[in-house]
DNA sequence: GTCTATATGCAGATAGAC
DNA sequence: GTCTATCTGCATATAGAC
């Protein structure tokens, strides 16, 4: 809303964003926030009055940086292979990048939920509209009327698992080995879009007026 | 290890379980888990000397009373179509009775994930064990040498989003109508089930010596 | 074993000098 | 705007009576 913030204050939202996204809001400690933005914990709450409130400015820039790159996404999509194109490119650029996001993001499902979703609901992301689309693009799969959602919480599944997992899941199965589990999310892509190529084709051969039908 | 603990331990353990895994550990109060076992905040200090003992106690034995199941179900499987409907279905009784048990999990997985690898390798589960034996089960599917761990990934993801993000993917896709979401879960064995015979028989063609091919 | 009362420590917030 | 010093409150932990 504001316009341009002063250095301190953007010193401030990124250390308190490192902060906040390692700890969680409970486990986060105002001291070490200021410690690694370089100033004093006083100036913190000059700057957002209270640990509260400075965590959900932090939070909601968080949300605000990602959520346009969401909705653009999924509004220019056609094919419910460009979905899952998208998604799985956009999971694994923003969280290898940001490893300790989807925590972040799955405590406050829990926590406030609804504030969740009147953000997202503020941006220009419809979910019936997602819905429709994909209803359309591949109504003949089964009989399930949930299809679509289950498309959704499919990729979504399959995209985050390894990212939010992956401590314990490299640990188990890689050895703890950073290198190997680099290349495993890389060759990552290539697999799900094989999954999914598989069950789109199944769904959408009956219409087939997808262009893009070998993915 | 040790043998018949009392009853107000086990009253503790409980309260201490539920406030656990709904606060988390630095969100969980020592006060409330009194109240909730109907007791004196100093009898936890009693049977155990700090919130911190306390909380690695609870989650011992929550993590021992799952993987059992979990390893038994590992070990007696014999062909990939098995595992994927042992997984869904251990999901699905599981975590629909506890909603929060996945975050609590999860914050355990980012915080001490040496710790669960501990916990989880002293138990009888071997993860080289169960790569191998789904690597000769389903060989040929393409060269990745890692497609064991992408379908364990991808069959993880898949049954655990719904529950996971439950709080907001209801409120997005469900109207937030808890009847429709569990119509959804219910369904989900069933949707998940045809995913993974279309993948694993793709997988499978060329060797076929699976006599359930058409799970 | 269970309680009440108390101590201790620490984190968030404020006051006030510069 | 930024700092040092201080206050306040709360959560964990302990002491000690019963």
């Amino acid at each position: 809303m504001n316009a341009i913030k002063t250095d301190t204050e953007q010193k401030i939202i990124q250390a308190a964003h490192e902060v906040f996204i390692e700890k969680g809001m409970e486990g986060a400690r105002m001291q070490e926030i200021a410690d690694r933005a370089g100033i004093n914990k006083a100036l913190l709450n000059y700057y957002f009055r209270s640990k509260e409130k400075l965590f959900d400015a932090v939070f909601e820039s968080t949300v605000a940086s990602i959520i346009p790159q969401f909705a653009s996404m999924l509004n220019m999509v056609e094919s419910p292979q460009e979905i899952m194109f998208s998604f799985f490119n956009f999971y694994n650029t923003i969280f290898r990048e940001n490893p300790y996001m989807p925590q972040f993001f799955f405590h406050e499902i829990w926590q406030h939920p609804e504030k969740l979703e009147g953000i997202i609901k503020s941006q220009n992301i419809n979910p019936e509209e997602l819905i429709r689309k994909m209803s359309e693009s591949m109504p003949k799969f089964d009989e399930s009327k949930f299809f679509p959602q289950h498309m959704i919480a499919s990729v979504m599944g399959m995209c985050l698992f390894p990212h939010i997992a992956r401590p314990l899941f490299q640990r188990l199965f890689f050895d703890n080995n950073d290198t190997q589990y680099n290349k495993f999310l890389e060759e990552r892509t290539d697999f799900l879009m094989k999954i999914v190529g598989g069950i789109a084709s199944e769904s959408t051969n009956s219409i087939s007026d997808n262009p893009d039908e070998d993915f």
